[in-house]
RNA sequence: GCGGGCGUAGCUUAGUGGUAAAGCUCCAGCCUUCCAAGCUGGUCAUGAGGGUUCGAUUCCCUUCGCCCGCUCCA
C-alpha cells in the first residue's frame, strides 16, 4: 500500500531527524510535550540557512524591502483589530452523535420536546451504560424518532443491543444546546482559544492578559508608519520578519509540520489600491498569462503583484532545492477565501503524509492597515506624490469614476466593520476625497511561509536510500540527504585520509581553518575514510576533502592539491589547495 | 476533543513475575594509502507515576508521548 510506504518513509526520516541531530522532541527526559520540537546541531544550521536564505532573497538582494524585528507579545489591542481574539475564542460544542463541531453561539435556536435518557442497557449481556443524553424534537414529531437517535447514540457507546433508561420529556425554548441538522445532544460549550494566553507583571488577571503572537505579520502592520518613515521606502515597498509564532493548536500532528510554537517568514508587500494606479497611469496593467509577469512595473495593479509573488517564491523554492514538481500551486476557491482576502494561492508540497501547505500568498487588500487605522485612531494612510500631480490632469468624468469605486470600497469594507450606514458613507467619502489629494491606505500582498514546514519538506525531499552489497556479500543501505548546498548544515567534510600519520592531519587541520571563517565544515579523522564518507553523506554534507600523501608530495606533481568528492555521485577531482576555497565558493553559492 | 495502535540503549529488534540480550551506531586504543574493513575495550535502555507482589520491564490503573483515522486548521 501506498500509504503505508509513506508512514514508513516519514518513520525514517523522523528517526534520521533523531540519531543525526536534526530534530529531537522538545523536553524529552519529562517525557515530551505535545506540538513541540527542538532542532539539534544539524538541524539548528539548516535552519539558520534557510532563514538566512531567504532572508537574503527578500530583503538585501531587493530594493523595496526593508526588515523588521518586533516581540512575541505585543498590546493585546492588535489581536483585536486583526481579528483574531474573536475569532480564536469561540465557545465550541460537538455534536455527541456525529461529532461535528459548532460555534456554541451561533447555533440557530432551537425549540420542541427535548427527550432525555439516563442512560441505556444491553439486555443480553447486562452492561450498561449511564452516560445521559438526549435528542430534541421538532413539536408534533413522534417519541420513536428520539429513541432510534439515542438508540444510535448508546450503540457508539459500545452497547451491543439497546434499551433506554429513564426517558423523560422536558419543553424547550430556543435552545443552543442541540444539532440543528438531527436534534441530538451537543457538549457544553468549550472555550475553544487557539491563543496562548499569558499575563504581563506579576498579577495574573483579565486586566493585564496578553497574547503570544499567533502569527508576525500584525507587528509589520503596527510598525508600518515607523517602517515606512525610517527606511525612506515608498509605496510599493514591503517589510519582511523572520520570527517565532504560537497557535495553540487541536491536533499537532506530522512530526513538526503543525506545531504550537513554530517559525514564520512573512513578507508583507504594500501596493498602491488599483484607483491610485489607474489615476497615475491611466489604466491597471492586468495578467495577460500564467508564469512570471517579469520586472515589477508601476502600473501593475494588485492582481499582477499577487501573480509576481507566486512566482518569485516558487523560484525561491525551487532554488533552495525543491524541484518544480514537488510544488503544486493552489488557488482557493472565493467561497475559501477569508472575508478580507480578494486572493490566496497557496504553495504546497508532496509530503510523505499528503500534499500541504508550505506557504500562502494573499492579496489582503487594505484591510490590516485600515483595522489598525480604525482600531488605533493613528493615520495608516501614506501620501502619493504622483498620485496628486495626475490626479487634476484627469477628466473630470474619470476622476468620478474612480472616486465612486473607491467610495464603493471601503464603504462594503466600512460596513463589514459594523459601523452605522451613516458613518460608513461619511467615513468613505472621506476617503475618496483623500484619495483625490494623494492619499490613500496601502493594499498589501502577504506572502506567509513557515520555516519548519519548509525544514521539513527540504528533509523528506532530500531523504535517499541507496542499496549496495559490500565485499562480503552483506547488503547494506546507505542514506543520503542530498540537500541543496545552499541549505546543507555541513558544507564540507574534512578528512585526512589516514589518523595516525601527524602530518596528514596537520594538512587537513589547515585546511580546515582555511574554510572555516567561509564554510561550516567538519573535520573527522575517526574511522576508515569510506566510513567517513558515510556519515557526511547521512547529514547531507555535499563535498568531502580529502588530505592524502599525493598532498604532501608523493607524486610531486600533486603537492599541495586535495580530493574532493562529491556526495551525490561519489565522483572525485583533484583540486589544488590554493583553489580550492574558490571552488568551493562557486558551488556551494 | 473522540476512536484505534504503539512505547526495552542513539537506531533496529530480542526476552522474562527473579542478574535485561544482540546487531548496527557512538567513544577510546591499535591498525588502515579513498567509499560503513579488522582487532581490543568501553558508554548507553524497559516513557513517567501509582497499585498488586517477597520481588514488576512483564499483571492492573493513571498519565505522558508517538503513529493512524475523525475533528480543527484565521
Amino acid at each position: 500500500m501506498a500509504e503505508t510506504k509513506e508512514t514508513a518513509l516519514m518513520e525514517k526520516v523522523v528517526s534520521l531527524c533523531k540519531r543525526r541531530g536534526f530534530v529531537f522532541q522538545s523536553s524529552e527526559i519529562y517525557g515530551g510535550i505535545n506540538g513541540f520540537w527542538d532542532y539539534g546541531p544539524l538541524g539548528a544550521e539548516l535552519k539558520r540557512n534557510v532563514k538566512e536564505l531567504w532572508w537574503t532573497t527578500m530583503t538585501r538582494l531587493r530594493e523595496d524591502v526593508a526588515g523588521l524585528e518586533a516581540t512575541i507579545i505585543m498590546h493585546p489591542q492588535i489581536w483585536k483589530a486583526s481579528g483574531h481574539v474573536d475569532t480564536f475564542s469561540d465557545p465550541m460544542s460537538d455534536c455527541l452523535l456525529t461529532r461535528k463541531r459548532f460555534r456554541s453561539d451561533q447555533i440557530d435556536p432551537q425549540s420542541g420536546i427535548a427527550y432525555h435518557y439516563s442512560g441505556a442497557k444491553d439486555p443480553s449481556s447486562g452492561v450498561e451504560c449511564n452516560d445521559p443524553y438526549a435528542v430534541l424534537l421538532p413539536a408534533g414529531k413522534p417519541p420513536e424518532s428520539a429513541r432510534r437517535t439515542a438508540t444510535q447514540f448508546y450503540l457508539q457507546r459500545g452497547l451491543q443491543s439497546v434499551e433506554l433508561l429513564g426517558e423523560r420529556t422536558e419543553k424547550v425554548e430556543n435552545s443552543q444546546r442541540f444539532n440543528p441538522d438531527n436534534g441530538s445532544l451537543l457538549t457544553e460549550p468549550r472555550p475553544f482559544n487557539l491563543m496562548f494566553k499569558t499575563y504581563i507583571g506579576p498579577v495574573a488577571d483579565e486586566s493585564n492578559v496578553a497574547y503570544l503572537r499567533p502569527e508576525t505579520a500584525q507587528a509589520i502592520f503596527a510598525q508600518f508608519k515607523n517602517v515606512a518613515e525610517t527606511s525612506r521606502q515608498k509605496v510599493p515597498f514591503g517589510i519582511a520578519q523572520v520570527g517565532k509564532a504560537f497557535r495553540n493548536e487541536v491536533t499537532p500532528r506530522n512530526f513538526t509540520f503543525r506545531s504550537r510554537e513554530f517559525e514564520q517568514m512573512e513578507l508583507e508587500f504594500f501596493i498602491k489600491p488599483d484607483e491610485a494606479i489607474e489615476a497615475i497611469h491611466g489604466s491597471v496593467a492586468t495578467p495577460s498569462g500564467p508564469g512570471h509577469p517579469g520586472e515589477p512595473q508601476a502600473n501593475w495593479g494588485w492582481q499582477l503583484w499577487h501573480q509576481y509573488w507566486v512566482e518569485e517564491r516558487i523560484r525561491f523554492y525551487e532554488g533552495i532545492g525543491l524541484p518544480r514538481t514537488t510544488l503544486e500551486e493552489y488557488w482557493q476557491k472565493p467561497e475559501e477565501l477569508a472575508h478580507y482576502a480578494r486572493a490566496c494561492v497557496d504553495i504546497l508540497f508532496k509530503f510523505p503524509f499528503g500534499t500541504q501547505e508550505l506557504e500562502g500568498i494573499a492579496a489582503r487588500s487594505d484591510f490590516d492597515l485600515s483595522q489598525h487605522q480604525r482600531c488605533s485612531g493613528k493615520p495608516m494612510s501614506v501620501f502619493d506624490e504622483e498620485l496628486k500631480m495626475a490626479w487634476p490632469k484627469l477628466a473630470p468624468e474619470k476622476q468620478a469614476a474612480i472616486s465612486e469605486g473607491y467610495f464603493t470600497h471601503r464603504q462594503r469594507y466600512l460596513t463589514k466593520t459594523g459601523e452605522t450606514p451613516e458613518k460608513a458613507e461619511r467615513t468613505a467619502r472621506e476617503d475618496a476625497a483623500n484619495l483625490a489629494k494623494g492619499y490613500y491606505v496601502p493594499h498589501v500582498i502577504e506572502p506567509s511561509a513557515g520555516v519548519d514546514r519548509l525544514i521539513l519538506a527540504l528533509l523528506t525531499n532530500a531523504f535517499t536510500e541507496e542499496e549496495s552489497v559490500d565485499e562480503k556479500g552483506r547488503k547494506e543501505i546507505r542514506t543520503v540527504l542530498r540537500f541543496h548546498p545552499r541549505v546543507a548544515p555541513v558544507k564540507v567534510g574534512i578528512f585526512p585520509l589516514l589518523k595516525n600519520k601527524p602530518d596528514l592531519v596537520a594538512r587537513a587541520i589547515e585546511v580546515r581553518d582555511m574554510l572555516r571563517p567561509h564554510f561550516n565544515v567538519f573535520h573527522d579523522e575517526a574511522g576508515s575514510i569510506g566510513r567517513r564518507y558515510a556519515r557526511q553523506d547521512e547529514a547531507g554534507t555535499p563535498f568531502g576533502v580529502t588530505i592524502d600523501f599525493d598532498t604532501l608530495g608523493e607524486k610531486p606533481e600533486l603537492l599541495n592539491t586535495v580530493t574532493v568528492r562529491h556526495r551525490d555521485d561519489g565522483k572525485q577531482e583533484r583540486v589544488p589547495m590554493s583553489e580550492l576555497l574558490a571552488w568551493l565558493q562557486a558551488r556551494i553559492r
